[in-house]
DNA sequence: GCCGTTTTCGGCCCGACTGTTTTCAGTCG
């Protein structure tokens, strides 16, 4: 798909654009373009094809002549116009905090400034000082921006994030007299990974909580401490924001701090054309307050229907609450097992028992122990004979322990060839088959998971793309041909809930769920720590717009065979 | 550059904070 590549086009236009001055409202015009091609659903070549690129929101027939001109020739006329005269690694540089387009433009223009050491030498030799509307705090304000930049770690991962942000709020709560309080921000909205943390907070003191803020032992620099709002960096070069408002405004400010920022700007221009206006402090009709203490009076008034912060990205759900028509989010209450976690007949370190008795503990009513297979050797894989005793074992677990039901689960290794690490005798046997690549990741992956699901026993694809948030892109692999053939075949994918995978993702899934597809929200545990993890899944979840009937283990048992059942009918 | 049951022209989300200003521009959320 190009989308993608003409989205990051429009981006990178925009920033150029608005660095040449080019007026404000054109430069948004490419950046909402950028912003909603990059979340198209389908392919915009597909689009194209049918003639109906100006149907997408904020694509005129400017824009359109100039994605026709690139799908034809792939080539844009006007792209190269914008860059032709922009020395490389200059625009870059507006990721400093504190240096923006007219800063850096006049830098430029009269400093011949077209790179890092250029910046920190007209910095150091007080040049970008003297300039006018500049000055010596404007100068140190850009050099710790600079300093930030070349230690900032970029995004860090959900489940590293809501640990810390919990800490935080116990923190305050603790040692200030906060009411209300609450994450907001991409965290609030489960994004996978978030370039902050933010926090609001409910008081009448915001001073006095924001000092408190700003005096935390973890924090290692304050970069803002007002009445309202202060910013923080902590231990991992990691930035919180927090934001105070009155009881009245909590509500209002919790929106608004809960972004996305394209859904605040939609919102606000819906209330705008009903002669209303919506700001953090609350909704308004002229100088009369309509609402603000609670979240859903924002919305309320405007007739719509709250909208989870989960999917709040400007993607079509506002127009959904407007028809009062939102889906009906699979929620961590519907979970009912968790179809793929390891023992120590491979390679966790947790008994069968320790994880039963901890998943009935979490009110499941079934969990699937699915330990890795025979050539697994970095992992410990499970013999065939041993696999024997596993089954014993949980047959008997099954008789000592009530109210949770065992299943004896695998996952299987897909081999190079394609083929599985396990006889079908074997899968046969199993409860539940999950199936996985985890080596030759560059070696025809596609064939591999297509041949696997081509396997009557096989349930459900873990981890589909194999994806590593903090390490490496994933499988080289044609994910549409897989959704095909998953949706054909009757076999769930997987949407591996630990941390660092998170896979499929949030828009994968989403795709999936579409095409028909049932997920499994897995935690992969390999540690009784590890189950916590399911909320992180289940947030990917509802970023997809998922509901429980698409979502495997929020059925009931039952269901569950049946699906696998009607799969080996389907395929023997 | 986009968009329209108040418009095909004249709007485009709204506010905090800072620093450089003598009334506001730039940056950020
Ligand atoms: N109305 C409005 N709200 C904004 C704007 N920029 C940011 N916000 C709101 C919505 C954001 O979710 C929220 C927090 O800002 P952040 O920059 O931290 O963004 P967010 O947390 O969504 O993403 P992140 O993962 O931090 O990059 O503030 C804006 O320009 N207008
Ligand atoms: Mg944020
Ligand atoms: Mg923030
Ligand atoms: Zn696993």
């Amino acid at each position: 798909m190009k989308n993608h590549i003409i989205a990051d086009m429009f981006e990178k236009m925009a920033a150029v654009l608005e660095f040449k001055g080019e007026m404000p409202f054109k430069v948004n015009a490419y950046r909402k373009a950028s912003r909603v091609i990059g979340d198209l659903q389908v392919d915009i070549e597909q689009i194209w094809r049918q003639g109906r690129l100006e149907d997408i929101p904020g694509i005129g027939s400017g824009l359109a002549k100039k994605i026709d001109e690139f799908l034809r020739t792939g080539r844009m006329t006007k792209y190269e116009e914008v860059m032709a005269d922009v020395p490389p690694g200059l625009i870059e540089l507006l990721e400093i905090q504190n240096l923006g387009p007219k800063t850096l433009a006049l830098a430029h223009e009269k400093l011949q400034v077209n790179n890092l050491e250029d910046l920190k030498r007209v910095l150091a030799d007080g040049s970008l000082a003297r300039l006018p509307g500049m000055g010596a705090k404007k100068a140190e304000n850009i050099i710790k921006g600079i300093e930030l930049y070349e230690r900032a770690k970029g995004r860090i991962s959900l489940g590293i994030a809501v640990p810390l942000v919990e800490e935080i709020i116990t923190q305050l709560q603790e040692r200030t007299s906060v009411k209300r309080i609450s994450p907001a921000g991409s965290l609030r909205r489960m994004r996978e990974t978030v370039g902050d943390i933010d926090i609001l907070v409910e008081t009448e003191k915001g001073a006095e909580i924001i000092a408190e803020f700003v005096h935390l032992p973890q924090v290692t620099r304050v970069l803002a401490a007002g009445d309202t709002k202060g910013s923080i960096i902590v231990e991992g070069e990691i930035q919180v924001d927090l934001r105070a408002v009155r009881p009245e405004s909590y509500g209002s400010a919790l929106q608004y701090f809960t972004g996305s920022k394209a859904h605040n700007i939609h919102l606000r221009e819906i209330a705008k054309k009903r002669g209303l206006k919506i700001s953090e402090y609350g909704i308004f009709c002229g100088k009369k307050q309509l609402g603000g203490s609670k979240e859903e009076e924002i919305y309320e008034n405007l007739d719509l229907v709250w909208i989870p912060p989960e999917i709040r990205e400007d993607r079509g759900e506002i127009e959904r609450a407007a028809e009062h028509n939102l889906p009906n989010l699979v929620s961590l209450e519907d979970i009912a097992g968790d179809l793929h976690v390891h023992s120590n007949y491979s390679d966790a370190s947790i008994s069968i028992e320790e994880i039963a008795r901890k998943a009935k503990e979490l009110g499941y009513s079934y969990i699937a122990i699915c330990d890795h297979s025979q050539s697994a050797k970095y992992a410990r894989g499970v013999e065939v004979e041993r696999s024997k005793h596993k089954w014993q074992e949980i047959k008997q677990l099954n008789t000592k322990i009530s109210g949770i039901t065992i299943l004896s689960g695998t996952e299987v290794d897909i081999l190079a060839d394609g083929t599985l690490d396990y006889p079908d005798e074997i899968l046969a046997q199993m409860d539940i088959v999950v199936a996985a690549i985890h080596s030759g990741f560059k070696q025809r992956v596609t064939e591999r998971l297509i041949a696997a699901m081509q396997n009557p026993y096989v349930n459900i694809i873990a981890h589909p793309t194999g994806r590593l948030i903090s390490k490496r892109e994933g499988y080289e692999v044609d994910l549409d041909a897989v959704l095909r053939v998953a949706a054909q075949t009757g076999t769930a994918l997987e949407i591996n809930a630990y941390y660092d995978r998170l896979d499929l993702s949030d828009v994968n899934a989403r795709r999936a769920a579409d095409m028909g597809i049932k997920l499994a929200i897995n935690t992969d545990a390999h540690l009784l720590e590890h189950f916590r993890m399911m909320r992180l899944g289940v947030g990917v979840a509802r970023r997809a717009w998922l509901e429980p009937k698409d979502v495997l283990n929020t059925w009931p048992l039952e269901k569950i065979r049946q699906f696998c059942q009607q799969k080996w009918q389907k395929l023997k």
